[in-house]
DNA sequence: GCGGCGCTTATACC
DNA sequence: ACCGGTATAAGCGCCGC
């Protein structure tokens, strides 16, 4: 009864009602039971914690006709005695659900502690009746945004009471942050403004690449009205946004106490998970130093996996190049992931350059110019964090989850979290992730048949139009139903197997209809009102569109559905099929296709007779599967195959009305080229394109050939740069670049997988190109007649092939001129 | 010692 | 392991002669 009226008497002491947006999710247990700890802002701008009681729960499908009363009172009965802990069933809810769109009675399990809902679940599995257990593999902050509503981004009205006693809910009262509250509510708040999240971006150098081998020199912070160097080494005239510490431990403490103190929602670096943030907390080990960085004074801790993840508690640590990697690539022109050349892409700005052969003599003017880059790679980083937030946001609005596993997640997992998320407006109930043996089997499979490519013939052709399906793959799925839910068990029918799929729309292409509408819809009001916003919401419903098939596709996915993605692709190639021969019957030629796009030749139809055409085309087709034209072109190219015979596919140019050039798969647009290859084959190419005929680009090659021979080309036109995808040890076959590769590593320079190894071409002897490979620094001359006869004939060898001209007779042309 | 050829490897297209 | 299949092409490395 007393403590009753205390009870009382706190809540009317400390009852509070404030606006809140989440930022970061965590979840704790305590006196057993389960609460979300959340870390976010308040309309105040102050930033807090609220925690959330949550009970976590699972699913068991029942079979038909179980004895639903006794399965229940056996699982009241369980108790999991584990790492000292023991848990109890606490609650059961009998349920009518849904699990891949069959209705089933299920029993819902709600248990006292999070971690071990898994072994509560198996203790379950051989009881009678049981079919499935499902949703005990969802992570804990997943579950609590999909149950209580409460997600990552959004303004909620919270009512609560302060948590004042330290010893309280595991000690979240000692959270260095403004309030704590334990919630009683939390409900949509009518309060629509953007939230803008306090950014600070940082960057170290060090003097050894390898983790925790160097010193860290410095560190950079760059955000709103914060510019500062933290460094231990001495300098004379130094910037004053240079502060000096006393040694490495001092700036590192320093460091720490600069992040709390500016207390920012994001601390964001470029590839700091995998060097920044682990760098700093092995060097403030071995220093002996508190890494404290998170709210709870401890230091960041790194999940395992292929690449660690650094998570600090209270801040959430973004390592853009992750996001980057994982949602952006496919979509830039960059050649590589470089935070300079991403930077300049996307934000037109550029690192600073600095001679780090320099750091074993420093000099005061190169530590300042070491300063001065220091800097810049935060303000670099900043600059990049502030044009690509828009997008960070809306994928953690659209998938609803936290900005650390938004800014992780790949591709695949973002489609299942997407779908994760919006399970329960069809009462489903959630697939298991694959167990390994599953994976395995999955991808011994093998590969089904994919997409349809038209070879071409290799000609320069004039007046080409291009027709192309709106994303193709996802309007397939959406039209012919294919999904793990709506696949009929198939069934042999004589020798063959017959997989069909239900005519009634499942949960998966209804998702999809609603993503692609949604696309259109953001895509046309972008159009009408420009807005960073705007143009990554639809950009993200895009994504996430054409990432659908190859979800269904991916052997990790809980809704893998083979059937279903062999499906796609062979209803993809029998609409692309009849659009290629509805436009032959037409009476025009076909030049190309490739999987959703088909070019042929305008001959003497007009702009609008094309356009009724496409119409017609469109009014044929299944479901919501729409063709688009895509654009007129001038004039296109397409070439032989290397010495082979039959037009290359894949590989092509073209040139539309307005003189804009679109070059796919020649060496132009190979990284693995040298410059001089690839800049003179686009030459040619354009003036190619330009001029109809190809006299003007046959003088391009043969002073370029001229050039090579008499060795007035310089050598950084003519390095190859090849990735290391794999390590030293693991090649089967040892290519140039794995040669360059351990050459660099013989000279003390570290090498690791994922890098651009650069070298050239040497003169002498020996069987393998890789006996004459050099480093950039080596003193031995090009080989010319390599950089001729694997580089720059082939490359333009086919193009000239199409108007009758043998390059090889113009380059020995050009050796006669220089022998005489 | 050398040409042929299968295989490995990187990269691109959609 | 972190979305799929289709395609070109270089260079290695082994084989047979």
């Amino acid at each position: 009864m007393l403590v009753h009226i205390i009870f009382k008497v706190n809540c009317i002491l400390f009852f509070m009602e404030f606006e809140f947006v989440p930022v970061d999710f965590d979840y704790f247990d305590f006196e057993g039971r389960n609460y979300v700890r959340m870390i976010g802002r308040n309309e105040k701008g102050q930033k807090g914690c609220v925690v959330d009681f949550h009970d976590a729960n699972f699913y068991v499908v029942l079979k038909k006709g179980a004895d639903v009363k006794k399965i229940v009172e056996k699982i009241k009965e369980i108790e999991v005695r584990r790492s000292g802990r023991v848990t109890k069933v606490l609650r059961t809810e009998v349920l009518d659900k849904k699990f891949l769109g069959k209705s089933v009675k299920a029993v819902r399990i709600f248990v006292t502690n999070y971690k071990d809902a898994h072994d509560v679940a198996s203790e379950i599995g051989d009881l009678d009746g049981i079919d499935k257990r499902r949703e005990y593999d969802i992570p804990m902050v997943t579950k609590y945004i999909k149950e209580s509503g409460v997600e990552p981004l959004r303004w909620y009205t919270v009512e609560g009471q302060e948590i004042e006693d330290e010893n309280q809910l595991s000690g979240v009262a000692n959270l260095n942050v403004d309030f704590c509250v334990l919630a009683n509510k939390i409900k949509p708040s009518k309060n629509d403004k953007e939230f803008v999240p306090k950014i600070l971006a940082y960057d170290i150098e060090t003097n050894d690449r390898e983790i925790g081998k160097g010193d860290v020199l410095m560190v950079s912070f760059f955000g709103d009205g914060i510019k500062k160097v933290l460094t231990w080494k001495k300098c004379g005239n130094a910037p004053n946004y240079v502060e000096f510490c006393e040694d490495e431990g001092k700036m590192i403490e320093r460091f720490v106490e600069c992040v709390n103190d500016y207390a920012p929602d994001i601390l964001t670096g470029y590839f700091s998970d995998g060097f920044d943030l682990p760098y700093l907390k092995a060097v403030a080990e071995r220093s002996g130093i508190d890494f404290g960085l998170g709210v709870d004074g401890k230091g960041p801790l790194f999940s395992r996996g292929r690449i660690p993840s650094g998570k600090i508690s209270g801040i959430v640590h973004v390592d853009l190049y992750r996001f980057v990697d994982a949602v952006f690539s496919q979509y830039l022109q960059s050649e590589t992931l470089s935070l300079n050349e991403v930077a300049k892409e996307l934000v037109g700005e550029e690192k600073e350059d600095f001679d780090f052969s320099k750091l074993s003599n420093m000099k005061d003017l190169d530590w300042r110019d070491l300063f001065s880059y220091n800097l810049q790679d935060s303000v670099v980083t900043y600059k990049l964090m502030e044009k690509i937030w828009p997008d960070i946001l809306e994928f953690s609005l659209i998938v609803k989850e936290p900005l650390f596993d938004v800014t992780r997640d790949r591709m695949a997992t973002h489609v299942e979290n997407y779908i994760l998320h919006n399970l329960d407006r069809f009462n489903e109930i959630v697939e298991k992730r694959p167990m390994h043996n599953e994976i395995g089997e999955r991808r011994a499979m093998g590969k089904y048949e994919g997409a349809f490519v038209f070879e071409p013939k290799p000609g320069l052709y004039e007046n080409l139009v291009m027709f192309d399906f709106t994303s193709m793959y996802a309007s397939v799925i959406v039209s012919y139903n294919l999904s793990k839910a709506s696949l009929i068990e198939p069934h042999k029918k004589g020798n063959d197997l017959i997989v069909e799929f239900e005519k009634k729309k499942s949960f998966f292409p209804e998702m999809l209809e609603d993503i692609i509408k949604r696309r259109k819809k953001y895509k046309k009001e972008l159009a009408q009102n420009p807005s960073g916003i705007l143009k990554a919401r639809s950009n993200a419903y895009k994504l996430l569109a054409n990432a659908a098939y190859g979800y269904q596709g991916f052997f990790g996915a809980r809704y893998y559905c083979r059937e279903a993605a062999a499906a796609t692709a062979s209803f993809a190639k029998k609409n692309i099929l009849g659009a290629i021969d509805k436009i032959k019957k037409a009476g025009y030629t076909i030049v190309y296709s490739d999987t959703d796009s088909i070019a042929f030749l305008q001959g003497s139809k007009t702009e609008k007779d094309i356009l009724k055409f496409l119409s017609e085309i469109n009014a044929g087709l299944p479901g919501i599967m729409e063709l688009d034209l895509e654009n007129f072109y001038k004039r296109g190219l397409f070439v032989l195959k290397r010495g082979g015979v039959g037009g290359a596919k894949k590989k092509y140019a073209l040139v539309d009305e307005k003189g804009r050039i679109k070059i796919r798969g020649f060496e132009t647009v190979r990284r693995d080229w040298c410059r001089l290859t690839r800049d003179l084959q686009s030459d040619v190419l354009s003036k190619i394109l330009e001029d109809g005929d190809e006299k003007r680009a046959l003088k391009v090659l043969k002073k370029v050939v001229e050039d090579l021979m008499k060795r007035k080309v310089g050598l950084d036109e003519l390095m190859i740069r090849t990735q290391l995808r794999r390590g030293l040890g693991d090649y089967v076959s040892e290519g140039p670049h794995v040669v360059a590769a351990k050459k660099m590593e013989a000279l003390g320079v570290p090498v690791s997988t994922g890098m651009l190894i650069e070298y050239f071409i040497g003169e002498g002897s020996g069987k393998r190109i890789g006996d004459r490979v050099h480093l950039a620094g080596d003193r031995v001359g090009y080989d010319v007649d390599y950089y001729l006869k694997n580089q720059i004939l082939p490359a333009v060898e086919n193009i000239f092939e199409v108007f009758g001209v043998d390059v090889k007779s113009v380059a020995e042309g050009s050796e006669q001129k220089k022998l005489f």
